[in-house]
DNA sequence: ATGCATTTGTTCGTATGTATG
DNA sequence: GCATACATACGAACAAATGCA
């Protein structure tokens, strides 16, 4: 099969910069989409009519400069936008989306009361088996799912939680009704873990692919535990970061 | 094969809460380590004369205490004690080490000049191509690996670096025989992947366990860059937090 | 890449003892 | 005595993840 589309020979440029720019041509224009996978090395090679090594030095280039990934097994990927998470002392779901310029939104999963396990109530500061209302939550950026959240609330020290949470369009809100003015972020801790296959399917993103494990837990003016909350975001559309 | 260490029926007591007892005593005793892998399930419900799943409802108990940690198709292991890397403007490895009472190491694998690519150069804030100084080095807490980070400094803005490199003990050492007496943290960000083969057996650590990976930029209190780093942590062995 | 052995996870079904009304 | 509910315990089979050759 001949090439259907071949890049100039004895121009002067090397054949692997001209690819190079096409490809970073067809990213810039939005013909490949952030995300989106690019042909295999074998196809491309196919289509500019030159040996696999020279579309390989195309990629390098285009991997080194960050427009794509490239993943062993898998293929190549145009690079995506990262959501930078600034992890601050009032740190808002919805004001962190629209920093990026992007649309909040979410999708209440779960709602429930249980007994707090040993890791919950311990962040709580309360007894295991203690009564606890759980709350997961599923964020969206633009109708991209970015986070898979449980937050967790003691129930004897907020009462009405449920009830409120029921009633309100976000937690702050929610909050409020049960007497929290204000609340702060005390403590962040970032671990990481492969997903469960819900959690795959749910934020979009392979069963390879780490998920970072945030937990945070957010306190009122006197220092008292309001909220633990343990979320889950996709690696690598959104990455955490400290600005001390 | 009969039980060579039956639990006691008809004693009013569950056997799976008998079983989570020994089990329990084991550990607290230091009988079992820290990530030492208990014996599967087929043999414990051996060991006791019971079946699989009343063996499984008292490893669900450790696990619900945090005391175990069960890994489907590897084991159980007795849950090893978190490092807690707080972020802080002044963090230095030896003393995030120290502070957890253990004795840090190092091990440098790598020293030597090269030309930054797209990332390095950016988050330097020089160009792409420019000289720069990397130093790959592995750290370790007590002998056990804890972090694999390549330190990255502008040749240019620091000179005689790579010697002062090499005849010193740690960085900080280093950079003030270039003159940089002091530096902080600028920014930390925090992603995680899949560890390479190579990561996977410096760290000790499962391929299919993701590392942390953790991007530092340090300033002189001018506010100039002075140093990149980027290291790999094992998780769950390393966790990252962040206190304002 | 493929298959195999090992190990945990899940889901059936069955049986028994105990407490309750 | 009887019906019911619940926790406990066992057995078998299969699914899913891991590691290794």
């Amino acid at each position: 099969m001949p090439p259907n589309d071949p890049v100039y020979r004895e121009s002067g440029i090397a054949l692997w910069r001209q690819i190079a720019g096409r490809l970073k041509e067809e990213i810039a224009t939005g013909a490949r989409p952030p995300g989106s996978q690019l042909p295999t090395e074998a196809l491309l090679s196919a289509r500019f009519g030159v040996n696999r090594h020279t579309v390989r030095r195309a990629l390098e280039e285009l991997n080194r400069d960050g427009l794509v990934r490239v993943e062993q097994g898998r293929g190549s990927f145009v690079a995506e936008d990262v959501l930078d998470y600034t992890v601050e002392a009032r740190t808002r779901f919805s004001e962190w989306i629209r920093r990026h310029n992007k649309e909040p939104s979410g999708r209440i999963r779960q709602l429930r009361a249980l007994a707090a396990d040993h890791h919950v109530a311990n962040r709580l500061g309360i007894r295991t088996g203690s009564r606890v209302v759980m709350m997961e939550r599923l964020g969206f950026a633009d109708d991209k799912p970015v986070s898979l959240t449980q937050h967790y609330f003691a129930a004897a020290r907020l009462k009405g939680i449920l009830e409120a949470l029921q009633s309100s369009a976000g937690i702050t809100e929610a909050l409020k009704k049960v007497g929290i003015d204000d609340y702060l972020r005390q403590q962040t801790r970032v671990t990481a873990r492969l997903p469960t296959p819900t959690e795959a399917d749910l934020l979009r993103t392979a069963r390879s692919r780490p998920v970072l494990v945030c937990e945070n837990i957010n306190v009122d003016r006197s220092g008292a535990i309001v909220e633990f909350a343990s979320g889950c975001y996709p690696t690598p559309r959104v990455q955490i970061v400290f600005e001390p």
